[in-house]
DNA sequence: GTAATTCCTCAAGCGCACTTTAGATCAAGA
DNA sequence: TCTTGATCTAAAGTGCGCTTGAGGAATTAC
């Protein structure tokens, strides 16, 4: 059951030994010992750190997955409601993000086909003139949801 | 052509007089100074910040960021070349950031479909088995693409 | 003219995500 | 058995992207 070593889980994952442990300190991952103290990984933890680093390629942090983590139980391996559920919010977050990054090459083409970048009445790039209501800066065109209060605040994801 | 304060600046981008200035440092803006010393900026240096800001939403590095507008014009206004070079490199950008994202969706989704999050026999949570022939861990999944290597290192685009 | 505000430089600090180092212990193959 | 390699802990270091603070000078508002 619980079999592996941190060295398997760093061969089998990608991951250098040092980050395995640094993920144990934040609840990533929750190792058994053996008799030496060495630690013992389940083949849950193989999907834990896998779930983990796509969650970080999408832009959480090591405490959002960890928070989202700890709905899974911790030792016995995840059912299919668990993965479905954690699964499917994940999901969510990357629908969001490919709709934010396909407006915004919507309107870098919008720029390059009328060459309005140089242009002072340009509303993307003049952000001061009719773009202000959306409020300063290139941030309208960013959609201006950062990734980290997405979860804790999502009135702004209007 | 360069009477903006770095508040004014601070002001219209939504950006931290204290960024504004670390930025300057990593050579994203170039700005004049007055008689007093202070810095002054033009209109382009708006743009440049705009751009910078986008750039690091798609998880550019300043360095990178930096390194694509030096191939601007320091002081003049960016013409409408300048800007389609660099729009057009930065859309591609978009483009592949979409493209994995889909890929990784698809990938999500066909795992909450048929539940073998939990099951030994998934290529796509158990990279040891039938996946492992593309490296280790979730790296095939995630597209093995890291941002900052993709500029220095076209190879890995495929 | 004076007070409040903004700006200046330089150095240090911070949060995140790790890595590195040191010194010691544990596990496994010849 | 012995030796080599993997693992252990704890603390310090790294790189990025900034922010904060100190001490002082310039600008703006009244």
């Amino acid at each position: 059951m619980a079999d592996l070593t941190i060295g398997d889980l760093a061969d089998r994952t990608g991951l250098a030994v040092s980050a395995i442990r640094f993920y144990e300190t934040h609840g990533i991952v929750h190792p058994l010992r053996n008799a030496g103290g060495h630690r013992r990984y389940g083949r849950a933890d193989l999907r834990r750190l896998s779930f983990a680093m796509i969650a970080q390629k999408l832009g959480f942090s090591l405490a959002e997955i960890a928070a989202h983590m700890r709905h899974l139980p911790a030792h016995r391996a995840p059912d299919r409601a668990d993965w479905q559920r954690i699964s499917r919010y994940f999901r969510d977050q990357i629908d969001d993000r490919i709709a934010a990054l396909t407006a915004l090459r919507e309107n870098l083409d919008g720029c390059i086909g009328c060459g309005c970048l140089s242009l002072d009445r340009c509303a993307i790039w003049n952000p001061d003139d009719r773009a202000a209501a959306h409020g300063p800066g290139p941030r309208h065109l960013l959609g201006d949801k950062p990734v980290s209060d997405s979860a804790s605040n999502p009135a702004q994801l209007s």
